[in-house]
Parts: structure tokens; C-alpha cells; sequence
DNA sequence: GCCTAGGTTTACGTTAACGTAAAGTGCTTG
DNA sequence: CAAGCACTTTACGTTAACGTAAACCTAGGC
């Protein structure tokens, strides 16, 4: 009843060329594809990482915003910071008539953006290892216990 | 299974032997090596992530604690709050006497964790891949702009 | 025509992780 | 001994990223 799935028909068809995959969502659509509420979806707009289209009053999005969600998500999980991140995007859709300055300084910016990435890599690689060492110690302490130790 | 290596005996085996290196380290000492505020580490020993010896009223860092702080931080910068760091370092604390249910929630958690980094690599790839298709996009406009595109 | 299920705006509330300011303690140095 | 410096506690302030509640609109089904 709710479900409308892969159930194309959009609203509005141009009666010119068919745009490949003319899917559109809902807010409500997005919100459980990225297991996130509407108000999060609704606050990265007002905070300008997305510019959904308005049919009326209610918000519609293409593929272009659902893709720019999942990315914004995927540096929210890295750590970065909403703004951070809309720094990027916003230069990102000012490339065209983008400046050399504004160019030079997103150059700047992604290699800054690297940088960290290295370090969350290594960072990780030893987390990692310290998660080995506690582990093998918790199993160490549950065989002297006389306790089967659970299979990893 | 792993290595004993750095880490100094938990309990205090000290039968006669000098304690290798007897380092011991300032709030403020901590802080700059560190690059945190001295609030921060205060913060940090409030929320249960370090427990300083004291000797009066100054606190006084040693090994053990300068270990903790690096890995509270090393945890930070992938994401995790200080609740589940402390989550962790409580339960490793407690592990010479835990209970078997406690171990195997401390097991739990970390194949929590162990999970979470895995995506976080995923993450990282994915991201780094974007990051140079942006940068490729900017230097292809710079070019046509004329300018020199600066060397990667 | 009314109900329900979505959507909307507005606005105040909440939590984590500190920042910051005030006021006091303790050593050591000229 | 006064000054300075590093440390301390207490407590209120701040910011990011949403949560939550109230009050409203609108299309579709019975």
C-alpha cells in the first residue's frame, strides 16, 4: 500500500525525449533508502548541500540530490563536518564559471581532504591492530575461565 | 595470538626491577605533545577515560595514561564518541576479573567496532575516488582557462 | 464530505564536546 | 616577599546536528 517501488510513472511527462530513468523521490522515499529522518534531510537542504525541486509545496528529488545525499552521508561518516562538506559541493557546482583562485583553493581543499583520508587509513590499520590484542586478551582470560570461547 | 610487546604488565610486577623508563608527564606537557587543551584531558578524565595519579592536587600522567590519551584520540579522529570509547577501555580495565558475560559483550563490541572500520575503508575508497574525479574536473577547466595547473 | 497519510513551516529543546572566565593553590626565582 | 607561572576547581557559555512538537496543507480512498 505504501510501497510504490519501481513504479516509474512520473507525475509530469515531457512529451519531448525520455530521460533515460526519469525516477523522482519523496522525501519520505530518501529518508528510509538512507535510514535517515526527514527533518536530517530537510536540515542539509537549509544548510545548502541539496536543492531539491519544488512541486508546489512539497519537495521532489532526482537522482542528481539522492546522489549528493549519499555522498554528503558517506563524509558525515568519515567525520566531516556538514559545512566542510558543502565547502566542496558548493565549489564543486561553481566549476564551470569558476575562477582560478576559487579553482586553486578547491585543489587546496581536496588535497587537504586526502591528507586526512591517509591518516584515517593508518589510523585505522592500527585501531585494528589494537582491536586484535584486546580480543585475543578477552579470549585469552575466557579459556582460563573454562569457558568455550565463541568462534570469531 | 598477537604480541604482549610495549604494554607494561597490568598489575604491577615490579618485584625489585627499575621500571625501564619512570616518565612522568604534566597536564601541560600532555597537551602540547598532543596538540589538545588542557581542558580537553581534564574533560576526557571527568568522562572516565583517565585516571591520573595525583600527587596533592596536580595531576601526574604516566605511561599508561599517555597510551590511553593517544588511543582516546586516535578513536575520535574515526568517529567514535567518548560513551564508546569508555565502553571499551572500561571493559578492558575490568577483564582480569570480568565475568564471561561481560567478555563476551567486550568481544561483541569489538567485532562492533571491527565492522565499523571495515566501512569506513569502504568509505575512504569510495570517497578518494571522487575526490579525484573533482580534482581531474578542476584541472581540466584551469587548463582551459590557460593557467598553469599546478603540479599534483 | 471526511479521514488518513503523507508532506510542509516554525520554533524551541537537546546532546556531546569542549571553550572560557573567575578565583584560588603552590613552587621557585629574582 | 612579591611576582610569575603552571596547575586547580567551579560553573556558565557555545556550537553542530539534529529531535520534537504544534499547526497547517493536500491528494486519494470510502
Amino acid at each position: 500500500m505504501t510501497q510504490r517501488t519501481s513504479n516509474a510513472s512520473p507525475t509530469g511527462n515531457n512529451g519531448g525525449a525520455l530521460p533515460r530513468q526519469r525516477r523522482t523521490y519523496t522525501i519520505g522515499e530518501l529518508s528510509k533508502m538512507f535510514e535517515v529522518t526527514p527533518r536530517t534531510i530537510r536540515f542539509y537542504e537549509q544548510e545548502g548541500l541539496l536543492a531539491p525541486e519544488r512541486r508546489g509545496q512539497t519537495r521532489i528529488y532526482h537522482e542528481k540530490d539522492r546522489v549528493r545525499l549519499k555522498l554528503t552521508l558517506r563524509g558525515k561518516r568519515l567525520g566531516f563536518s556538514l559545512a566542510e562538506i558543502r565547502e566542496v559541493v558548493e565549489m564543486y557546482d561553481a566549476m564551470p564559471d569558476g575562477n582560478t583562485r576559487q579553482l586553486e583553493r578547491l585543489l587546496e581543499i581536496l588535497a587537504d581532504k586526502r591528507a586526512n583520508l591517509e591518516r584515517q587509513l593508518e589510523d585505522i590499520r592500527l585501531m585494528q591492530r589494537e582491536l586484535d590484542d584486546v580480543e585475543a586478551r578477552a579470549r585469552e582470560v575466557l579459556t582460563r575461565l573454562g569457558a568455550q570461547p565463541p568462534a570469531t
